[in-house]
RNA sequence: GCUCCUGUAGUGUAGCGGCCAAUCAUGAAGCCCUCUCGAGGCUUCGACACGGGUUCAAAUCCCGUCGGGAGCACCA
C-alpha cells in the first residue's frame, strides 16, 4: 500500500471577511465616527481597517466622520491626529465630516419630529424622568400639544433656558421591554465652549441624533460598530422609521478586551500633563503613535483585524499574535547588528589582530557583510549578563571574531566555530569603535548599552539586535543612537 | 432588576446537517538547520461549555442550564 495516500494534504487557508448583505459594486458609503478625544489607539483600528477593506473589496466612499457634540471631551489636536493616524494605517478616506458644522442640520430634523409629534422638549427634572422611564411612565412634558411643545423648543434654541432646564426628547416606545431604548434624549444644553465653534451653540445634539440624520444624509449603505452600540442603533432607528429612511446594514462585532495597555484617552492626557507620559506616542500606552514608534508596521495590524473577522462575539486581544504578525513583516528586512547592553570590558591578549565577518542578514548574503578588525589593545565590551556566563563557563565564543578563554585580560582560544556544538555560547559584541546607545523598552525603561558602529550605515529603521530582538531606530548618529524595542 | 449580544484548542479563526477521528494562524514543547534567544523545515500538544430534544445522521437546527459581555447617561 502506498502510504503516501494516508497523508492529508495541508490546505491553505485564505483569509477573506465575511461578505457584506445588500452590495451594490461601487456604491458602498461607509464611515468611520471617531469622537476627537484624542488619537486612535488600537481597539480603534479594528473599525478603521474593516471600513477600509470592504470600501478596497468592494468600491464607493470611506467618510471619516468626527463626531464632536461633546464640547467638554475635545481634545483640539484630535481632528489632526486621528486624519493623520488614518493615513499611516493605509486606511483611504475620501470625504471628512465634521458634526459642529452641521447642528443646524440637526435642529431642522428636530423640529421637523416635533411637528410629527415624535420629539418633545422635556422640562423635568433628569433623574425624575428617568425613574419614570423605569417605570413606563410618561412625564408631564410627554403629551404637552405640539404648540407648546414648538414654543419650548424655539426658547431652547435660543438659550433661554439653562443647562438642565430642558432637553429635546425623541419618543420611541416607553411600554418596550427593553429599558434602553425608551425615549432618548436628542439635544441637550450645554455651556462649555466649543474648540471649534466657541459659544455659538449652546444646544448640542446627542449622538444619536446626529449620528442617524448624518448616516441618513450622507447615505450610508453599511455600518460596523462594536457591539456596545447595540442599543443605540435600535434607538436610532426610531428616527428612521419616523422619516420613513432606508436604514443602512447593520454590524456589530464583539467587545475586544486588550490587556495590559492603557487606552483611555483622558488617563493617557492626564499622564502627559502631569509628565509621567512622554506625549501620546508613549510607548506604554496602546496609542497608533505608539505602536509606530514601537515598528509596528500597518500591515501586521491591518493582517490582524481581517484574520479576527466581524463576528459579534467578544474577544481577548493578543500582543503576541500581532507580534508573530509584525516579525513575518519585518523579518526579512531587518538588518542585523550587535547590540551590548550594559557593558563589561575585557581586553585580548594571545594575539596580535583580530578578524571577522558577520552577514548583514543571514538569509539574505547578498546585502554584503559588517567587517570587523580588532587590534591595539584588542578591547572589546560583552554584556554584563554574558560577562557573568563567561565566568562561570570560562569558555565563550565572540560571534563571528573569536573564542575566548577566561582570565583577565581574557585568553584568545582559537576561532573553531566547532565548540559552538560543545555547548559553549556565541554571543554579541562590540569593539571601542561602537556607538553609545539607549534601548526604549515598552514598560518605559531604558537599556544603556553599544551598538556596533556599522549599524550608522542603515536606512531602513527596523533591524534586529541579535539575541535580543527587533527595534525601531529613532536616531543613528555616531554619537548617540535612540532604538525602541519591538519585539523579540 | 430589565433588555440585548455571545459561547470551537492558551489566543484568534474555519465550519452553515453527512466530506469533521474538526481548519489555519499564533503560542508552547521537541528535533533538524543556522556562528542570534530571529528566520526556515519537520513533529508533537491542545477545542466543539453542559444537559435534553429533532433527525437515519448535529459542532452545525430547537429548548433549557451554566458561563462571558454590553446597555438601561442631559458621554461617544
Amino acid at each position: 500500500m502506498d502510504s503516501s495516500l494516508l497523508v492529508r494534504e495541508k490546505k491553505e487557508r485564505i483569509y477573506e471577511l465575511p461578505a457584506l448583505d445588500n452590495v451594490v459594486e461601487g456604491k458602498v458609503v461607509m464611515r468611520i465616527a471617531p469622537g476627537p478625544s484624542g488619537p486612535l489607539h488600537i481597539g480603534h483600528t479594528r473599525v478603521s481597517i474593516l471600513n477600509d477593506e470592504y470600501i478596497k473589496r468592494y468600491g464607493g466612499k470611506l467618510i471619516v466622520r468626527y463626531e464632536d457634540t461633546n464640547p467638554e471631551k475635545i481634545e483640539p489636536d484630535a481632528y489632526e491626529m486621528i486624519s493623520e493616524d488614518l493615513e499611516w494605517l493605509g486606511v483611504n478616506i475620501n470625504e471628512t465630516i465634521i458634526q459642529s458644522e452641521r447642528f443646524e442640520i440637526y435642529y431642522d430634523y428636530t423640529k421637523k419630529l416635533i411637528e410629527m409629534g415624535k420629539a418633545y422638549v422635556c422640562t423635568c427634572n433628569a433623574d425624575h424622568w428617568r425613574e419614570l422611564k423605569e417605570q413606563k411612565i410618561a412625564c408631564p412634558c410627554h403629551d404637552l400639544p405640539i404648540e407648546t411643545q414648538l414654543e419650548r423648543y424655539e426658547k431652547l434654541l435660543a438659550g433661554e433656558y439653562d443647562e438642565g432646564e430642558a432637553v429635546a426628547v425623541i419618543k420611541t416606545d416607553l411600554a418596550h421591554p427593553n429599558p434602553a431604548v425608551r425615549d432618548f434624549v436628542a439635544l441637550r444644553i450645554v455651556h462649555h465652549p466649543h474648540p471649534r465653534t466657541g459659544t455659538k451653540y449652546i444646544a448640542y445634539p446627542m449622538m444619536n441624533l446626529s449620528v442617524a440624520i448624518d448616516d441618513h444624509l450622507l447615505g450610508m449603505t453599511h455600518v460596523i460598530r462594536g457591539k456596545d452600540h447595540l442599543n443605540n442603533t435600535l434607538r436610532q432607528e426610531y428616527i428612521f422609521d419616523y422619516f420613513g429612511w432606508k436604514k443602512p446594514e447593520y454590524y456589530h462585532y464583539g467587545l475586544v478586551n486588550i490587556p495590559d495597555t492603557v487606552l483611555k484617552t483622558s488617563l493617557i492626557k492626564q499622564s502627559i500633563k502631569a509628565g509621567e507620559y512622554t506625549g501620546w506616542d508613549d510607548v506604554r500606552t496602546g496609542t497608533v503613535r505608539a505602536m509606530e514608534r514601537r515598528g509596528i508596521k500597518p500591515e501586521a495590524i491591518r493582517r490582524y483585524w481581517i484574520e479576527s473577522g466581524m463576528k459579534s462575539v467578544d474577544i481577548q486581544f493578543s500582543w503576541d499574535n500581532l507580534y508573530g504578525m509584525n516579525r513575518d513583516i519585518i523579518d526579512a528586512t531587518s538588518n542585523r547588528y550587535f547590540f551590548v547592553p550594559d557593558p563589561v570590558r575585557y581586553d585580548i591578549e594571545g594575539i596580535d589582530v583580530l578578524k571577522g565577518q558577520a552577514p548583514l542578514h543571514p538569509d539574505h548574503p547578498e546585502r554584503g557583510n559588517r567587517e570587523y578588525i580588532v587590534d591595539g589593545s584588542k578591547t572589546i565590551f560583552i554584556s554584563a549578563d554574558d560577562s557573568k556566563t563567561f565566568v562561570e563557563t570560562k569558555k565563550i565564543r565572540l560571534k563571528d571574531l573569536c573564542n575566548l578563554d577566561y582570565s583577565t585580560p581574557a585568553k584568545y582560544s582559537g576561532n573553531d566555530v566547532s565548540i559552538l556544538k560543545h555547548g559553549v555560547k556565541a554571543i554579541q559584541w562590540v569593539g571601542r569603535n561602537s556607538v553609545k546607545t539607549e534601548l526604549l523598552m515598552p514598560d518605559g525603561t531604558i537599556l544603556n548599552g553599544l551598538t556596533e558602529n556599522a549599524i550608522l550605515k542603515e536606512h531602513n529603521n527596523s533591524v534586529q539586535f541579535e539575541r535580543l530582538g527587533f527595534v525601531k531606530i529613532e536616531e543613528n548618529t555616531p554619537e548617540n543612537i535612540r532604538a525602541v524595542f519591538t519585539h523579540r
